[in-house]
DNA sequence: ACAACTATACCGTCCGGTCGGCCTGGATTT
DNA sequence: AAATCCAGGCCGACCGGACGGTATAGTTGT
């Protein structure tokens, strides 16, 4: 996060972890395969967040999603950090990403009978994430709290 | 795009724009020049893309950064990805588009008074972006068409 | 005895940046 | 007009450091 995605080192990550570099790649025997499971274990987390959201809200993966951006030390940014990582030192380490995000696509998209709004509701939430991810400007602490509210509203009107 | 935004190098951009190593880093003495100038370059091409939508729309500059997504051999996509390839080498060239993107906001939260939902369009716009990016899914053509349809009265409206 | 490391040394490759030289077109001199 | 000079634009061989990965020998806990 520090010094910029894309110069992700093997013995950065092992001085960051307490361990040496052998041991960091006994665990994963290349920086693909750490790649791949610091996504997996993002994507893991994420998941895990989304069962908080009661079991039966009308738009329920919506809702898990935006939760996750709501958290102030956000699950979301270590999984964008990642992704951002893996995207741009070996796109394809990407994969586990699409399929999790296309099912939650047809979940979405199963669990309303408007799709537009659900999907932009579910774009702003990504835009939101990016923003954040890159520290690009959303308007301020005041305005995103306002946005959110809305996209709890909206969420809710699906 | 096609190796990951990542592993960018001054030989690869060297071989594809037909000049020699040493013919790039006469013009761009070091790589995050390179970098800068890549990234200056795209943005001037999407500010110039903006002008092209009509001077006195009520939310131009929202219109226009819609637009941009529009555009099949997308202005944005260059963008993007020189974006990517910039924050994963060297966040702190991000700037210029931090503060280009900081006067858009303003300019789009002073044209409407519906903050949130101004704010929301211009989220999903960026996670529209993003998602194409990074080749996450979008929903399809045929929802991503409504989505657009839906963003525009979305805006007419503001 | 085995797994899970640590520590260290090392190799090969890749890549950013340097440097000396080449070439061309225009200005200056003769 | 011919010869000369110069400068800026560019080439490409090379250097040095960083980094992924390998190898190996020792250590600790079970």
């Amino acid at each position: 996060m520090r010094e910029g995605a894309g110069n992700i080192t093997i013995e950065a990550v092992a001085k960051e972890s307490g361990l040496s570099k052998g041991g960091v790649l006994y665990n994963f025997p290349t920086k693909r395969a750490l790649l791949s499971g610091l996504l997996d274990q993002m994507l893991a987390a994420h998941r895990e967040f989304f069962e908080k959201v009661p079991e039966r809200h009308p738009a329920r993966t919506l809702c898990g999603h935006l939760e996750t951006v709501l958290q102030p030390k956000d699950v979301g940014d270590d999984l964008s950090m990642a992704i951002l990582a893996a995207a741009a030192s070996d796109p394809p380490l990407l994969d586990p990403l699409r399929t999790e995000l296309t099912g939650d696509l047809e979940r979405i998209l199963a669990d309303t009978n408007d799709a537009p709004a659900a999907m932009i509701a579910f774009l702003a939430i990504q835009g939101l994430r990016f923003q954040r991810l890159l520290s690009l400007p959303d308007g301020g602490a005041d305005i995103t709290e306002r946005v959110i509210e809305r996209l709890r509203t909206m969420i809710d009107e699906l």
